[in-house]
DNA sequence: CACATCTTGAACTGATCGGTTCAGGATAGA
DNA sequence: TCTATCCTGAACCGATCAGTTCAAGATGTG
């Protein structure tokens, strides 16, 4: 079976991807990505790389995946605040209930394991934390927050958002998870309607 | 050097504590424990027992010791809840300011690696979040906050305070991690303040 | 002194790791 | 049909893994 690409590049990837997302970095072997991709050892080496970059790839596809969800989520957030907050946390809690897809999150998964990552990829780790503290904070400023109130909230929204990654690993239900977001949904409504 | 112990039994349980909450249990090999300890191979093996069963007294060590700190912080939840939840976040950020210690939190980097733990340790690791959480419920309850409330900031609280775990590794400022537990203080605050 | 106890370093097993190489099968386009 | 291309399986490398064994050395007690 040969002559021209006998696999699909996406495909692939996707279960590269979810592969590392389940059982991280330090507990994926190359036979294991093998398996999962159903490509060759030596195809893995050819066509997507060594393991290292393979790792990074997926977690570029991971972030660039969801970070256009929550860029979605996020769009209303000028005119509707408290929805997009909403939208935002519910991004990740279909990502968390979809049984196809693994608990935690790949970049929560790779923040954790940085004491004993490449730099290469314990530096993009850091990055995609930073890009979504960005993004929040962006979000939080064109809204009727302070800009005090706004980087307060954009530090404190991504931080829950990576707790929801340990909770739904330990076995959290759909409802406990709710309860955590809710809190935070809870404290912003507040703070837009005591200080306009 | 031999006769009687010829080493401290808790200096070398810290050490190895410390290691697998520096490195996780993955990256953790049996070695790094002997150079972690000053403990030889052999004797690891004859004294602490095997590395599933060490890893285990290590996070049982963690959650009795740091679990004791979380009790004696919200004992004061009854007269003072807002202190005592302050104070409660406090054991979490003075642990991590402290340079002798990791960044991160052992029963944290466990729960993002229950998929591939043994069965054994994941279970520990779901029961030291569970009682993390009965802790919290319980002080809370204690307080003026209705039972539902009680519930909902129980499990908001210790999932932020989990979330401290991952963004410490990730680099994060004393500052930003103040920042992420001061909007849960005042969502304390003003539901205290309001539903009285 | 002699004995029991504890610890050491080193060697060893069998398995797995990441990474490389290569002969050969399968297919597409000419 | 011929050839270039792609992919496969399998073998191989050196390194590391967890776990075991054991002879030798060091110490405390009798």
């Amino acid at each position: 079976m040969a002559g021209k690409k006998q696999f699909d590049m996406d495909t692939a990837l996707d279960a590269a991807m979810i592969q590392f997302w389940r059982a991280g970095y330090a507990d994926t072997s190359v036979d294991d990505l093998s398996r999962a991709t159903g490509l060759n050892r030596s195809s893995i080496y050819s066509s997507l790389g060594d393991k290292d970059t393979l790792f990074l790839r997926c977690l570029d596809r991971y972030a660039a995946r969801y970070g256009a969800k929550y860029d979605a989520a996020l769009s209303c957030a000028a005119s509707e605040p408290l929805a997009a907050l909403r939208a935002f946390f519910d991004v990740t809690l279909e990502r968390i209930a979809d049984p196809e897809l693994p608990d935690g999150c790949l970049v929560a998964q790779s923040a954790m394991a940085i004491p004993v990552l490449s730099p290469k990829v314990a530096a993009y780790a850091k990055e995609a934390l930073g890009f979504q503290r960005l993004r929040l904070r962006a979000a939080l400023k064109a809204s009727r927050l302070t800009d005090q109130d706004a980087e307060a909230f954009a530090e404190h929204v991504a931080a829950v958002n990576q707790s929801l990654a340990v909770m739904s690993r330990a076995g959290a239900s759909p409802a406990q998870l709710l309860a955590i977001v809710g809190v935070t949904v809870d404290a912003l409504s507040q703070t837009l309607r005591t200080r306009t």
